[in-house]
DNA sequence: TGCCCAATTGACCGGTCGGCCAATCGAGGC
DNA sequence: GCCTCGATTGGCCGACCGGTCAATTGGGCA
């Protein structure tokens, strides 16, 4: 019976206290240009505790990473295997779906463009089984005649990934591009070309 | 008749070893990792003669985007206007130069990312006139019937710049998702797709 | 030749970085 | 009621950061 409980320590609390403040700061700013007394005062704890819990400032951003990446892959998971069968909306739900996760969840768009900078691939490898399945089911599509047979399934899945990703993490690039529309606007010319794209061609 | 000089003291000469350096050290590192110690070492100058030069470690670093934005639009510039009239093969001859042109010039790429991550949207409004004379292109190819009316030139231009863009921003990320293929295969797929995609649908 | 000014140098600065440590505190087990 | 052990604190450290400055050097010009 320990309810309503004013505890002076909670360490789990503080975990994801310092958790969610290096989350923050280091999608906003980057690993370098964050500094560990800044990020205790934003997290109201004092730098010690940091290091207490985490041991460094690497292996606090490594932490951030990994939580950061398995919330998103149990979400993508989720949503892929709430997926029904192969057919010609599925794959047209898919990138909508994903692209407005993407729109939603600015800081993962940030987190991944970061690692990508780094060069660190382990992100990159959680997903496999992810982009597998997806993959999977172009190659299903592709069998019953949905999709064209002479593209790479992967590919498939790549290209709109990638669209998705590209278009929130450059948007201060191209948002001022003569005649660029909005984001629903290029979804919607992106999907045309991309659903006419892999339609099986005659 | 200064020839054959072994000039002890050469500014200009100065000034782009230290650019050089430093758009090494910043595309590899980005901003705030880089030190002035280390790149001062690796320009083979001292410490003072790059706040001589620059005054400050973000004037440089806006000196070192400048030259390389500079270098990037006036190249692409030319590459396109040496483009002949519009047909259906320039766009994807047009796709498959930009393509190549990131896969040799990988610094740019890197380059970009940090400067999204930033926010910094000047080089975005650099290639306002480079967007533009694409756009036109396409709206003129849309005219003659050669591609399909119903989307918007710009973002025909967009997917394809920001997709060539993806493909090496996040290489590290994709390049071992199971059945991913070489650049050369993705960019075959990718303008299957495309080119099918933005063709006049009937 | 001598002067001038930019180029270049090395010593130096205040600030703050990431990290460490001894001491204190607080809750839970015996 | 203590006792233990992890949570938490504040103070501290050496290193090094970006930046400044006075002094020296060397090339071009009158």
């Amino acid at each position: 019976m320990m309810s309503q409980k004013t505890q002076t320590r909670d360490p789990e609390l503080t975990r994801t206290r310092i958790l969610d403040a290096a989350e923050s700061q280091f999608v906003e700013q980057g690993f370098s240009a964050v500094k560990l007394s800044a990020l205790a005062r934003s997290a109201d704890v004092t730098k010690s505790l940091i290091h207490h819990h985490f041991g460094s400032k690497e292996q606090l951003w490594e932490a951030v990473k990994n939580r950061a990446f398995e919330r998103y892959y149990t979400g993508q998971m989720a949503m892929l295997e709430g997926a029904g069968e192969p057919d010609a909306m599925l794959l047209r739900n898919s990138v909508e779906a994903y692209f407005h996760f993407l729109r939603d969840n600015p800081g993962v768009v940030r987190l991944f463009a970061w690692t990508h900078l780094e060069g660190d691939s382990h992100c990159g490898e959680l997903d496999n089984q992810l982009v597998g399945a997806g993959a999977e089911w172009v190659r299903q599509a592709q069998m019953r005649g949905l999709l064209r047979k002479d593209i790479n399934p992967t590919h498939v899945i790549a290209l709109f990934v990638m669209t998705c990703t590209q278009w929130f993490e450059a948007k201060c690039h191209h948002q001022h591009w003569p005649g660029m529309g909005s984001d629903e606007a290029f979804l919607e010319d992106f999907l045309k070309i991309f659903m006419a794209g892999v339609a099986p061609q005659n």
